[in-house]
DNA sequence: GCATATTTGTCCGTATGTATA
DNA sequence: CTATACATACGGACAAATATG
């Protein structure tokens, strides 16, 4: 039962990281109900373990638990986006704007959009680097804290997306914005660029709720 | 096993929020290890339920885990008092800042100063009406990401308390601040009142980190 | 509205690998 | 290096709650 086991990481982790994808990256539909045995049988884990990773993923907020009647995948709302942009501009504007110019994250942004550049129209690649270059800004301020509640609002804000028909749109217009961003901020001007970064992020939540008030 | 059930609470969040109460209540002392079959058997449930126990309070940062060693109080550094107090002023004073006299959460503002004036020397009830105060502040934003995780650093912060030798030296001093703070906003001057909460928070943050460094 | 099947919640026993005295 | 203790993970069991016919 142990086939490779990523040293250190327990089976519970792994899995947590398995389904994580799995619900973020569209494969589970938000509102699914997720049997226990069933899935515990599909993973080839126990019960126990899978509630386990329930417990992690329910307080990420990518699953909702109702006692006695089980666990499933949470399901956005406009509510839900406009909170997550509001955290968003909370912490990436000042992280954008205090920001030290040689802070090493600054290099992980540039692999971020260096990243998204060479991937054509792979917007499924162009959408995790998207990600990776505003996990990179927040980065900039050295809080494993907020590091932590970021990961877990863009988890929420991917799962979100996967609701959406064209999610191509909803990254790929952004490339350009997040190379701006990144040399205002080389350049020695990071209040400009936090103020790029505000613009770019009420674009983006405009078309995200856009698109999601033509769901219903 | 159902004595005294909350009424739709799980035996899981039950322990979760007893054992939470008791780190950071300073009854479990900070480094110590929590033995699953011990602590198991002290709180007459099984194994499988602590484990899922200790999934959960490891990701609110009170725990630390150790694959294949166990599970541990977390110990506070000096680095996470500075990040948490910096989470505070990031979220602390925006939200009190921008906020609606109105609001219906001034109500918990104001009841919380109210406790704390009638607590007497009781430096345990001042301390939590005092937390108490502030988490109403993060609620003046409507936003439950923000609420959920200003919840979980105060968590922290009072785990750190819990080291410290005179903890009513933390709270107490600062009663007629709030009180203060409240009157601000009260009376439509929200940005004195974001004012008064920076130079309350600043204190508070020498404070804290003078008597930490006391310990080494 | 009732009887029944399903599922969650919780417990127990146990095998295995890992860390430590 | 051996022995011991412990975390990890599994599978089975049963009561209670829920869903179903």
């Amino acid at each position: 039962m142990n086939e490779a086991q990523g040293l250190g990481e327990s089976l519970t982790e792994q899995v947590a990281a398995q389904l994580r994808e799995q619900v973020t990256g569209g494969l589970l539909t938000p509102g699914q109900r997720l049997s226990e045995v069933r899935l515990a049988a599909d993973l080839a884990i126990s019960r126990n373990t899978l509630r386990e990773v329930f417990r992690l993923l329910t307080r990420e907020g990518l699953l909702r638990h109702e006692p006695n009647r089980g666990v499933f995948v949470a399901v956005p709302s406009m509510a839900s986006i406009l909170d997550i942009y509001r955290v968003r501009r909370m912490i990436e504007l000042p992280a954008l704007a205090q920001a030290w110019p040689r802070h090493p994250a600054v290099a992980q942004m540039q692999a971020a959009v260096r990243l998204a550049e060479d991937a054509g129209q792979d917007w499924r690649v162009i959408g995790s680097a998207n990600m990776e270059f505003h996990a990179a800004i927040v980065a900039l301020t050295d809080s494993p804290r907020l590091m932590g509640f970021f990961a877990q609002v863009a988890a929420e804000l991917r799962l979100a997306f996967g609701l959406l028909d064209s999610p191509e749109l909803l990254h790929a217009p952004y490339v350009g914005r997040n190379a701006e961003i990144l040399s205002l901020l080389q350049a020695g001007r990071p209040a400009e660029a936090a103020a790029a970064l505000e613009t770019y992020l009420g674009e983006s939540e405009r078309t995200v709720l856009a698109a999601f008030a033509r769901l219903g």
